[in-house]
DNA sequence: ATTATAAGCGAACATCCGTTCGGTGTCAAA
DNA sequence: TTTGACACCGAACGGATGTTCGCTTATAAT
């Protein structure tokens, strides 16, 4: 508006700035006295006073009465250049001749060996999430190669055409192939184009193991 | 060793996981107050305790004198997902028949309308990658599909073996394959194993375009 | 000239929080 | 049986912290 507005969000945004740097360097918010101290400000009213604006403009919220109860909203984050990382175990390896490791109902991400750093902007719902090493060439016909993660999200049914997990009782094999439920008969068609589709006609010999949300080659 | 033994850890362990699902859920650490409340303790000291124990283990790190000073360490916030994000611009499509994108040498988040976002754990170096989105299934070959992020690396050149996207001059074409220098030759590998390889009797028709680092497919 | 608003100061208060201290019960080694 | 460690309890101290209140100053609008 004028040279005193401009004024104003320059003090809160440095205000901002100072947030996110503390948490940065520190890894958890600073307090009032914190931020007063960084600006040179010498009254921690005139902190919390901006705070209140900030958190009536959704750029942080606030958890009354608890220290350092500062935090940036997704928003605030994301305008400041940090997002939000989504941890996936890794519970093994997805190989033909074998039924894939389903997670205990309880799995944490401690005890688990290796995990898959992914940011939510790409995974999208982190919940239940879960990472699969392919070993060996016999998913070649969905594209998916010796070595690749594939990040799962265990489901015990899919929707026609959602890629899945499936473990065909008959065959004693894991497949990765699209499903489609097509009456009586269970249709598992190749990602890859150029392949037939395998159709099953009892749907009983089809179990859901889960659904596949990702692959990620890592090449060399 | 023994019981004793086994239940000092499992305490110590819910006491991490304890630390990593406050500040998972309220986005700073909590107190040790908030810990003893959260696993039933009655008495802080047994928390401080416990915590002076998980910082010698260099499990944590603490700020004294600061409330909430609890921070996990490099290990063990690998643990729990708080890394590096990179921001990698996404700067076209990539399709058979057409040069790929070259990156301008300065090229930099400005201005890039679409940004993939990863973690610096998967990715390795992150500098000057960038990112294409493959249209067509043309590059069925190195099993990659219509809609496939890959990331890439530019590069003049490449060792044998290595990923790349090369473009091959007398064909008008770009494809990905795995380069090897055979003396006169070069031989262009397929990644799909049931493919064979194109020979190029003169190395001057291959254009080396860039290293391919990864390929995220996101299914649906 | 008056009023309103925005930004800040300094002090004070009640609570929150890290830390310390003395004490209790259990278990295994000596 | 004694000893020592380990895990824990309850209380207390002092400093840290969020919050409120009254006051001041500068600028813009009325």
């Amino acid at each position: 508006m004028n040279r005193q507005r401009e004024e104003v969000e320059a003090q809160e945004r440095r205000i901002l700035e100072c947030i996110r740097d503390f948490i940065q360097e520190r890894g958890y918010p600073p307090t009032v006295r914190d931020i007063a101290r960084e600006l040179g400000i010498s009254s921690t009213s005139v902190v919390d006073y901006h705070l209140r604006r900030l958190e009536q403009a959704r750029w942080i919220e606030r958890d009354p009465r608890s220290s350092r109860g500062i935090r940036l909203t997704v928003a605030g984050a994301r305008g400041l250049g940090l997002g939000e990382i989504i941890s996936v175990p890794l519970l093994g390896d997805i190989a033909a001749g074998e039924p894939i490791p389903v997670p205990s109902s309880d799995f944490s991400l401690l005890g688990v060996e290796e995990t898959i750093e992914l940011t939510r902007s790409i995974v999208g719902d982190p919940q239940n999430l879960y990472a699969l090493r392919v070993r060996g060439n016999s998913m070649i016909d969905a594209m998916i190669h010796d070595g690749d993660i594939v990040i799962m999200r265990p489901t015990p049914s899919v929707e026609n055409g959602e890629m899945a997990a499936v473990w065909l009782e008959d065959r004693e094999e894991t497949t990765l192939k699209r499903v489609y439920w097509e009456g009586g008969r269970v249709r598992l068609q190749p990602a890859n184009p150029t392949m037939s589709p395998i159709y099953v006609d009892d749907p009983r010999q089809v179990k859901i193991q889960g659904k596949v949300v990702m692959v990620i080659r890592q090449v060399r």
